[in-house]
DNA sequence: ACAAGTACGGATAAATTTATCCGTACCTTT
DNA sequence: AAAGGTACGGATAAATTTATCCGTACTTGT
């Protein structure tokens, strides 16, 4: 985390959903834990595609952003749950409305993109 | 384009969607060509943050997937036009609701991507 | 004691995106 | 004829993101 941004966001909205949505994996991450995926472990077994670090990379900078909190109970066993904050969920119908014209576009997308 | 892409598109929409939004300057192009902006010399004038370069090659790469159309009118001087397909159009929404979410939400971003 | 579960993060390599620099061609205006 | 407009694209460097490899610490069940 010792590295500075070197080419600026610009002052336009849609320029800071790129900052905090553009990673690879956080669209199923916001997706799954609205849906009460909450454990880091649950989370990396419904996302085998994803190795572990860069879930763990992607879950931290949704923390640093505030979309999604992160509590530690201090029990026996770790124990670690995200949920989303007010502001994560002000966010998923942006997420959803992605994830929905995706779905309902997956055959044209896929002749397109090859 | 002579580059093959290593990292695979998963079968989800949303990473479809990812493959043709989540360039630098897509969606300020689409939002422009939207809206009547349908020139590349008119575009690189009202995005003056962006290399010329990168815009023709995002330009290119809209096009390649069929979110916008390119004509070109042999005229004595060159001219060029992009237009949304009905394909990009029905992308409309999806866009329009990251730029509004992003510029309600603008004050919070800024604070948090600090 | 050992294997497997919970969880986290440093360091680095590879892949990908974005920026920069360069050059092309043709037409119009000065 | 030179300057400036239209437009396009190759080659490469820099920045950024994603993947891979490694190691930590603690707890439970065998």
């Amino acid at each position: 985390m010792t590295y500075q941004r070197k080419i600026p966001i610009l002052e336009c909205g849609h320029e800071y959903v790129r900052e905090i949505l553009y990673g690879r994996w956080k669209i199923t991450l916001i997706y799954y834990i609205a849906n009460g995926v909450s454990r880091p472990g649950e989370l990396q077994r419904k996302i085998p595609q994803a190795g572990r670090r860069v879930l763990d990379v992607q879950l931290n900078q949704l923390v640093k952003h505030e979309i999604i909190s992160k509590t530690v109970y201090d029990e026996a066993v770790a124990r670690v749950e995200y949920r989303l904050t007010a502001f994560g969920s002000s966010l998923l119908p942006v997420v959803m409305t992605i994830i929905e014209w995706g779905n309902q576009n997956i055959k044209e997308l896929k002749r397109v993109t090859r």
